[in-house]
RNA sequence: GCCGGUGUAGCUCAGGGGUAGAGCAACUGAUUCGUAAUCAGUAGGUCCGCGGUUCGAAUCCGCGCACCGGCACCA
């Protein structure tokens, strides 16, 4: 007897063992048809795999996050088979279930073309109508190993031996297609469905390493109903309509040209964006009681070799022989000069925490793939603050940081905030000792911050361990923006020093942290998240006066005058268009607000106001509309 | 940096060994109009750059550059 538990807690006894397959059928017909895979004591289970303890186990049907997963990665070996039906000569390697979709890498002389996914998704096609049963078999290792070198799959052989000793070798047969898997799979080829589509070729290396061979990627998407997949496509179109270099161009905000790669031409309106963004972020670091300094540009290279980024970082700086012969660098970032201005005079444990900030311009030498827009420049100003404190302040300091980062990012509409805790990476400077110390006050801090971090190993700086505060945009997207990193390395190498209560020289510890991360990132972030409709305070155009007839052209530059007293940016069209084509002209340029005054407004001194992505009218004597949208468009920190 | 793709007017794009094309935008003129495109006309090009093939190259070939999508990188 076999006694199954149900999710909603009720029992079944089965005679000998049975499969999940079974208990589905048991349960009904409809489930045994959209049951795709089985948990089994929270485990995921093959449905043909045999059951021969109590358990307790939930069908799982495409309708659960696990079942779509699943679906992906059958789509991912469906994938696999088509491609090697149709180029033999192809080698598999991996191809994992990803978020919306699947990939799978395989190796080949000649790189798929794009024109290649159609037939390879014809054929997937085909092999989902053939509905293959996917069979699931053990094999011993060394059998595995000799089976796919003589299938010439020399990367599959390769992972097999890479696997622990222990591990159990499963591979899945579906027709005559047979792959190393961990498995759970669906029943049948089948069960896949329509709902997937092919979408781009891409190189990757070999376990993602760039000293390795490159493979050929295909992405796929997959879904678990056409809807959903027609659902996805339209988001994607939707968020090629907001990238930013686009909505850069159209709101004319920025350019970026061949002969300064990596940079940004600010325009006028890109760059009161740009301005309204430092100013309230100024406004806030004062508020949280930092100091504002500026530092060099150009830092004699032995300071970047003192501070230990030279060694890790020296191929992507900017590097100057000057005439004199001196080696500079252009800095790449702060720290290691507002080190040189805490070292300046003798700094007392009352000085302590002292937090120094800049919006400091600097200069790395990105690898020319990873250039992108504004978001990824060998150009940029982070704003960026170093809290020179003692041990005891890493909590206080965090949870002080970290008020101001929520204060910040609720006031650019970004509530959805994530926390990873980067620790220790293989390359770093400083002992053990002083990581173990670092990892464990500022796990503590954050712990005391109320943050739940989710750990990401690893992904430390050279210098210390990491919060890194990634938040989600209007379409879902995550940004990863601010960061706080526990320093007890740089102080060292550097010698910064405070005099202790004791009048004992003592190291201070370093918090790096930023809340935008580097200003052009940020505000292409905000540009996609906003799609270009920014709120009013934000706007570089707040409101344009339009006059319906050349008669109310001076009450339209007087309304538009009013408005500039009240504090916002304005701007007046005269021009020579009917009222209709200026509604829509400045309704495409995203402006929030559109004063509309023709010849009845004129006479009543009021103003026909209307809000961008509304249709509806609201007439207001100009003095109310002046004191109400003055009042509309002050700074979130200034209300 | 690596793999693949793209590069024609300000923008979106068509064309393709024999005088460079459209729509929108711009400019000029007319129109004074009540909430998402008034009408007419005019002007606009190193077809990414450099070399090669050819009587002739924007078109074919080679090299380079930039951008786009990934990978790797991200102090």
């Amino acid at each position: 007897m076999v006694a199954i538990t149900l999710p909603d807690g009720s029992v079944r006894s089965y005679d000998g063992p049975v499969t999940g397959m079974d208990v589905a059928r048991s349960i009904g017909a409809g489930l045994a048809k959209a049951a795709l895979a089985v948990r089994v004591n929270g485990a995921l289970w093959d449905l043909t795999r045999t059951l021969d303890a109590d358990s307790e186990i939930a069908i799982i049907t495409a309708k659960d996050a696990d079942g779509v997963e699943l679906l992906r990665h059958d789509a991912a070996h469906v994938m696999a088979e088509a491609v090697k039906e149709l180029y033999p000569d192809t080698q598999v390697t991996i191809g994992p279930a990803i978020e919306n979709g699947f990939y799978y890498d395989f190796a080949r002389e000649t790189p798929f073309s794009t024109d290649d996914l159609a037939e390879i998704e014809a054929r997937m096609r085909e092999i989902v109508a053939r509905d293959e049963a996917i069979i699931r078999e053990v094999w011993p290792r060394d059998t595995a190993i000799k089976f796919f070198e003589s299938l010439g799959e020399a990367y599959k052989a390769e992972i097999i031996r890479d696997l622990p000793e222990d591990q159990t070798i499963t591979l899945y047969r579906q027709g005559t297609f047979i792959d190393l898997c961990r498995g759970p799979h669906l029943p049948s080829t089948g069960k896949l469905g329509t709902a997937f589509k092919l979408m781009k070729v891409a190189g990757a290396y070999w376990r993602g390493n760039s000293d390795n061979a490159m493979l050929h990627r295909i992405y796929g998407t997959a879904w678990a109903s056409q809807k959903d997949l027609e659902a996805h496509l339209t988001m994607l179109e939707e968020a090629e309509k907001r990238d930013h270099r686009r909505i850069g161009r159209e709101m004319d905000l920025f350019h970026q040209q061949e002969e300064a790669i990596g940079s940004v031409f600010w325009h006028t309106k890109g760059w009161t964006l740009y301005r309204t963004v430092t100013d309230y972020m100024r406004r806030r670091l004062e508020a949280g009681d930092y100091q504002e300094v500026k530092t060099p540009q150009l830092v004699d290279f032995s300071l970047w070799e003192a501070s230990g980024h030279a060694d890790k970082f020296a191929e992507n700086m900017f590097t100057i022989r000057t005439q004199d012969d001196r080696h500079l660098a252009v800095k790449p970032m702060n720290c290691p000069c507002h080190v040189q201005i805490f070292r300046q005079g003798i700094k007392s444990y009352r000085d302590l925490p002292l937090r120094m900030a800049e919006f400091g311009s600097c200069h790395r030498y990105e690898p020319s793939g990873a250039l992108h827009g504004i978001m990824r420049v060998r150009a940029f100003t982070q704003d960026d603050a170093h809290i020179f404190c003692t041990e005891d302040q890493i909590t206080s300091e965090t949870i002080s940081f970290c008020h101001l980062l929520k204060t910040v990012y609720t006031d650019f509409g970004f509530t959805d905030v994530r926390v990873k805790f980067s620790d220790r990476p293989a390359k770093r400077a400083g002992t053990d000792e002083t990581w173990d110390k670092a990892e464990a006050a500022l796990m503590e801090a954050a712990k005391a911050a109320h943050l739940e971090v989710e750990l990401n190993p690893g992904e430390g700086a050279f210098y210390g361990p990491k919060l890194e505060f990634v938040l989600k945009d209007a379409i879902g997207r995550d940004w990863q923006c601010g960061t706080l990193q526990v320093d007890f390395v740089l102080p060292e190498r550097l010698d910064a020093a405070y005099v202790a209560e004791d009048g004992a020289k003592k190291r201070p510890v370093m918090l790096h942290r930023a809340v935008l991360g580097s200003f052009e990132r940020f505000l292409g972030i905000l540009i996609e998240n906003f799609a270009g409709r920014f709120p009013l305070w934000l706007a570089p155009v707040q409101a344009v006066v339009a006059p319906i007839v050349s008669d109310a052209n001076d009450y339209a530059v007087e309304v538009a005058a009013a408005l500039k007293a009240a504090g916002l940016r304005v701007e007046t069209d005269l021009r020579n268009e009917k009222i209709n084509a200026k509604v829509r002209e400045h309704s495409v340029a995203k402006v929030p607000l559109l004063l509309v005054v023709g010849r009845r407004e004129a006479e009543n001194r009021t103003v026909a106001l209307r809000r961008l992505g509304s249709d509806k009218q609201e007439v207001l004597a100009l003095d109310e509309a002046q004191a109400k949208l003055g009042h509309e468009a002050v700074p979130p920190d200034l209300v």
